[in-house]
DNA sequence: TAATATTGTTATGCATAATAACATAAATCA
DNA sequence: TGATTTATGTTATTATGCATAACAATATTA
């Protein structure tokens, strides 16, 4: 069994990123499998949880999806019972959306859960080692605005 | 327009993960668009390079992909002539995978550009910190392995 | 008031990823 | 050796993530 060469893919940043991205996500669908969440439904119920009241426009926004992807989220959220859907008298097109106490139990119990995973995920690696590389993290997530 | 909240997600290291991520994957997009390739024709494209004469099976261990899904990459990359199918003798079941000469040019012409783009992106970070990144990165991709 | 922009939506397509089932060939074992 | 098990590549199918075009209803602006 000959030792596979990735020297050429490991010069770049983002094979390492997708690399380890794919370990916590995996570990992260099997957290939230006992509570039938996705990852992008997850996002959206704290994010709900969070700013009771955003509308779908601006949640799109801060999840950096477009928004024909999030009504089939907010759909189901909505058909679970999780969130409302309530018109804005001052702007009828758009909707706020707010938790049901349902959501908020939910949100409770996964967030308890996904951040136990993490932590024992992560257990072997020095805490400022993780704080530098989230620092570094933020510098990239900012990069494409920053440069032309 | 209110700042949205996103403290609680902030706290999960595969959040910043996610969203780092996909900025360099929308570059990467791009800087592969005009070759042609996808994210997995090129990775794939790379590794036989690399590894002249790996068959599929070895291959899609490394990518970190299920065989099934590897079929269509191979296929796509045989059918533009960039690699190689050869029975191997000893293992009458596998291909033995090859770049074409033509293959090995599109691999130059793309390392060099994809390096670029990637050099360019993370132009205002300092290398010691990406380095240091890395050596954390390299830490989670193993540590599915390293705990229970 | 007329033209433009925004919000949510439907429809559609592409890319990534997982599983089941299968034919062929190799390895094991009894 | 022959029977069973395993490995490789494949087809088919499905779920998920993500992008664009087009549209109705409503709001904004010129």
């Amino acid at each position: 069994m000959t030792k596979i060469n990735d020297d050429t893919l490991r010069t770049f940043v983002g094979y390492h990123l997708k690399r380890s991205f794919n370990v916590i996500q995996s570990d992260l669908i099997e957290t939230l499998r006992p509570f039938d969440l996705r990852m992008l439904t997850y996002s959206a119920l704290v994010l709900i949880v969070d700013n009771p009241g955003l509308n779908q426009s601006r949640l799109s926004q801060i999840m950096d999806i477009e928004r024909p992807n999030l009504v089939v989220i907010i759909d189901e959220l909505e058909e679970r019972e999780l969130i409302t859907r309530e018109r804005v008298p001052t702007d009828r097109r758009s909707y706020a959306l707010h938790p049901t106490e349902a959501g908020r139990a939910l949100y409770r119990e996964t967030l308890d859960a996904v951040t136990q995973h993490e932590a024992k995920l992560l257990s072997g690696i020095l805490p400022e080692q993780l704080e530098q590389m989230i620092a570094t993290l933020k510098l990239i997530e900012t990069a494409k605005k920053g440069q032309a």
